[in-house]
RNA sequence: GGGCCUGUAGCUCAGACGGCUAGAGCACACGCCUGAUAAGCGUGGGGUCGGCAGUUCGAUUCUGCCCAGGCCCA
């Protein structure tokens, strides 16, 4: 039995099945396919149910079904997915039904590439079918990614903006703002091709340089100047504007001033000119007369002064009124802007705000209508040249030149486009209305409801809040119209008679029953009389032949309305979402939406809690971009590293700002996956022997530094279970790594290896560490288990669980603080013994590069502490564990009067040279006090002994 | 240009009613171990707390401006 060989084989080493590489990219489709035939998830909810919480109310807000995800899909389901299981785990089962918005035109975009723009228009049927098939592949894509990521959902049922139930309920929920009279018609400037005579999506227009003209034109003034500015009474002069549209100029109808700049009149020929100050001099220069550019001004005066007051238009009979806006900018031009609320946003938005109408003279084939005589029938480019010859000839032409700039194009016909006010349906969010389905409120605004609404809607992080409230405050109506073929009809008829174009709650709900069977695609391929209510006369000339609007919902409505098509059906009409939670990007997007939504018709916000995320960055903080390639590809990682890697990188970044995404961050990732992989797996390890029915010792026998850890794991659980409820995941993973790297890793289980390995395989020493180390393992797989699904699953598999255990971990519960002991006094006693413990280990560092000692177990270590100090009681109180809890040979322990100053101990470390015990290699010395096993340490011949009695 | 937000060691994060030598884990260096081994343990170096002003006895922490970056608008 000399041969050290042989101990080898007495000793009871780390055995587990579970591999210390993971081999992830084959595991975990192994788990899914697993957690699918199984169906997992069902299970969980149902013992979740059992648990008897409230069910957690949550909701998917849906990407758009037309490419493959990418980072920042991932880190929203992912985060969705740590939500669902925490909650569902904690006893309130989370029903999770993922959702894709499938109408749009990114889409129809597509399509209409693939089939070319002559089919997609002659045929919108057909194209709207194609459009479905698209949208379909793809749903069907992302759903392999998604489900691959280890998300928890019902995969088999999702929601779609397209069936046939969503479309008709879509409708049937603008019919509610129709019905409380909230829509209503109106002009709205669109980016136009006039070539292809349609209005163009910002995503359709492409910028390219173009060089116009570029003038500066004067207005002249109006008494009402004078009697603003006195200076100027009976003065003649006017205005300059400076524009690089000049085919604009017939439909000017105001100027628009900063309010808060000083503005100046400036003598030139007799005549005084008013421009901003700051532009004074580039404005002179620009036209030729440098000399003037500091010229001392006949008057100066806010642009606020002149507000209400007007001019004359240049060279049409009519006044341009003078108005104030924010948007005015001193980049360029004169600080004096041409405001034509037809042709411009901005113009539209700041004319409306002083009653201007969308004046618009212009057809769909960009010609002038009868409205300017001068130019009818023209196309509007070509009469630039004519309004500023024209402006000449009047002596209005202050100065002419070229001037390049980024112009928008069209992305196919690669020709200008205008601006041009269209008709379209708006839902107003500044008239009072009361909302469908509360018809006892009062009547209020949209954006008074929604603001008020907004109160009592808790924001993570709160500045969500501010963020979407200034957004509502300043967004003006809903444009819910768009000329366009995939998506939800507006339904409404154009009389043919009297030229009237109207709808109605009946007509539309009249209509939503015939979508609820055969789907939106009724309104494109049925005849109008088949879908029209009998008897439907227009509410003005009541004649009853009527044209088909055209117009389609704008898709924000479409997923705006999901609260209503999927939590309603779900959980009972005006339930509330228990949480939202995406991009900062939707406090603009489907947050509004949504809260527009259900404000207008319910009269509340569809949620009780709104969580956002920022966006994928790269290591720099920088957004991700293919171009730039910095776009590290998802697959690439999920192939390399699986899944769950994404899973603890979106765990364990703080989402509330950007999350970054570089190769350094998915390598630390990789460690710390590595860490807490092979933590579980020394766990494992040492407890296969351990049957937690039969083999567990109750707390109060517990050795002491076993209970230490079981104490402190309670305090672990109690910590991650608050920031759980925070969603503060990733302070969760900042502890629990801690946890496992310094209390488990580096003290625990590193001094508790002799006691696990040499003891006697079923005494108390031994089974004291292994019902810690069971119950701290159980303890953190239920709590990782929402974090790193995948790796948590797989070790359950291999874990020693109870005989009533489920099979799959996430049908457990989470653990709770309430589990495990409470231990003030152990606690601090620990904490004194660890200050000692630094000092030790410190001293043996010294001695390991004075190359006196190698293993720690050849050291004895000698500790002077001050009688009666904390420190000393402390080290005491430990008594003949000590050399363990080092993980030194021995300890000796000498009580001194006094310390140097701040000196808490001394610790004196001398190498032993004495024989070492061959079994557990301590220098004990009761080697040699059995007499049957002479070379042995009187605790490995016991244990010995026990295994030859009981092999 | 506007609204909201962010900027602490190479990386991910703590922290501070304003006040001792600003912390942790990982990474890195050095060493130990070879009975967690494509592992484990120990020790150590490393930060002008984005920059500049201001308030203050004192600011990384408060205020202003600037720079860099993100989202949404214009």
């Amino acid at each position: 039995m000399s041969d050290p060989k042989d101990y080898k084989d007495t000793l009871q080493l780390p055995n587990t099945s579970f591999p210390m590489k993971a081999n992830l990219r084959d595991l975990e489709p192994a788990i899914l396919e697993k957690w699918q035939k199984e169906g997992t998830y069902k299970q969980m909810l149902e013992a979740s149910a059992k648990r008897g919480g409230k069910p957690f109310i949550f909701h998917d807000g849906p990407p758009y079904a037309n490419g493959h995800i990418h980072h920042g899909h991932i880190l929203n389901k992912v985060l969705k997915d740590i939500v669902l299981k925490i909650k569902t785990m904690e006893g309130y089962p989370t029903l999770f039904r993922p959702g894709w918005d499938c109408h749009g035109l990114p889409i129809e975009h597509a399509v209409e590439k693939e089939i070319g723009r002559e089919a997609a228009r002659s045929d919108p049927s057909g194209l709207r079918k194609k459009c479905r098939t698209f949208a379909t592949k793809w749903v069907e894509s992302q759903r392999v990614e998604f489900e691959r990521l280890g998300v928890f959902g019902t995969w088999d049922n999702p929601y779609l903006t397209m069936t046939h139930d969503y479309e008709a309920l879509t409708l049937r929920e603008f019919g509610k703002f129709v019905g409380s009279g909230a829509v209503y018609q109106g002009h709205k400037p669109v980016l136009w091709c006039h070539v292809c005579e349609t209005a163009l999506a910002d995503a359709e227009v492409e910028y390219k340089d173009a060089a116009s003209p570029s003038i500066y034109v004067k207005f002249p003034f109006r008494d009402s100047v004078g009697e603003k500015v006195p200076q100027l009474a009976g003065r003649s002069g006017g205005v300059v504007i400076w524009t690089t549209t000049p085919w604009t100029l017939p439909s000017n109808l105001a100027i628009a001033f900063d309010p808060a700049a000083t503005y100046v009149a400036v003598e030139m020929d007799g005549e005084a000119l008013v421009v901003a100050a700051d532009l004074q001099e580039a404005f002179f220069n620009a036209i030729g007369r440098p000399e003037l550019g500091d010229a001392e001004p006949i008057a100066s005066f806010l642009g606020e002064t002149l507000e209400n007051a007007a001019c004359k238009h240049p060279f049409l009979d009519r006044d341009s009124l003078l108005i104030v806006g924010d948007h005015v900018t001193m980049d360029a031009g004169t600080g004096c802007v041409h405001t034509a609320p037809g042709f411009g946003e901005d113009d539209f938005i700041v004319g409306a705000k002083y009653g201007l109408e969308a004046y618009a003279p212009v057809n769909a084939q960009g010609r002038f209508t009868n409205d300017v005589p001068q130019f009818a029938g023209r196309i509007v480019f070509d009469c630039d040249q004519d309004v500023v010859k024209l402006l000449d000839d009047l002596g209005m032409l202050l100065g002419n030149s070229k001037f390049t700039h980024s112009y928008p194009h069209c992305w196919r016909s690669k020709n200008p486009v205008i601006f041009r006010a269209t008709p379209q349906w708006f839902i107003s969010v500044d008239n009072a209305f009361v909302p469908n389905d509360k018809p006892d409120a009062k009547p209020d605004s949209l954006r008074a409801n929604a603001l008020k609404a907004i109160e009592d809607v808790q924001f993570i992080p709160t500045w969500g809040r501010d963020r979407i409230t200034g957004m509502l405050k300043s967004r003006p109506d809903w444009c819910i119209s768009r000329q366009r073929h995939w998506g939800v009809p507006i339904v409404a008829v154009a009389c043919q008679d009297c030229g009237n174009t109207f709808t109605s709650k009946e007509l539309i709900d009249h209509v939503a029953d015939i979508f609820e069977l055969e789907g939106a695609d009724a309104w494109f391929d049925r005849e109008l009389k088949d879908l029209l209510p009998a008897g439907l006369k227009c509410p003005t000339c009541s004649s009853t032949n009527f044209d088909k609007s055209r117009d389609i919902l704008d898709v924000w409505f479409d997923s705006g309305v999901s609260y209503a098509a999927v939590m309603e059906a779900e959980h009972g009409f005006k339930t509330k979402t228990d949480l939202y939670l995406e991009g900062s990007d939707q406090h603009r997007g489907w947050f509004q939406s949504s809260l527009l939504a259900s404000v207008g018709t319910r009269g509340q916000a569809p949620y009780e809690a709104v969580l956002t995320h920022g966006f994928v960055v790269d290591g720099n903080g920088r957004k991700l971009s293919k171009s730039e390639g910095n776009y590290i590809d998802p697959n690439k990682i999920i192939n390399a590293n699986g899944a769950d890697l994404l899973r603890l990188w979106t765990a364990s970044e703080d989402y509330k700002d950007d999350i970054r995404l570089s190769q350094e961050i998915l390598n630390r990732l990789i460690e710390a996956y590595r860490k807490i992989r092979n933590t579980f797996r020394f766990m494992l390890g040492v407890i296969p022997d351990f049957n937690p029915d039969t083999d567990m010792v109750p707390p109060e026998k517990l050795l002491l530094q076993d209970r230490w850890a079981l104490v402190r794991f309670g305090e672990l659980v109690d910590k991650i279970r608050s920031f759980y409820d925070t969603y503060d995941f990733h302070a969760a993973v900042r502890n629990m790594l801690d946890f496992l790297v310094l209390d488990m890793s580096a003290f625990f289980l590193h001094m508790s290896k002799d006691r696990l390995y040499c003891a006697v395989p079923t005494g108390i020493e031994r089974r004291s560490a292994q019902t810690v180390i069971w119950q701290i393992l159980d303890g953190c797989l239920r709590l990782m288990a929402p974090l790193l699904s995948f790796t948590v699953e797989e070790a359950w598999g291999h874990f020693g669980k109870k005989a009533d255990a489920p099979n799959s971990v996430f049908l457990t519960s989470l653990p709770d603080a309430s589990d495990y002991p409470t231990d003030p006094e152990l606690m601090t006693t620990m904490a004194q013994f660890f200050e000692v413990r630094d000092i030790v280990l410190k001293a043996l560092e010294e001695s390991r590069a004075a190359k006196l000692i190698g293993h720690p177990l050849a050291a004895a270590v000698h500790l002077q502490l001050v009688a009666d100090s904390e420190h000393q009681k402390a080290v005491m109180y430990f008594g003949k564990d000590l050399p363990e809890l080092l993980a030194v040979s021995r300890v000796t322990l000498e009580n001194v009067a006094s310390l140097p100053p701040d000196t808490i101990a001394v610790a004196q470390v001398t190498p032993i040279t004495d024989e070492r015990c061959p079994r557990c290699w301590n220098h004990a010395l009761t080697i040699g006090t059995d007499p049957n096993h002479p070379e042995l340490c009187a605790r490995c011949a016991e244990a010995i002994r026990s295994i030859e009695n009981d092999p």
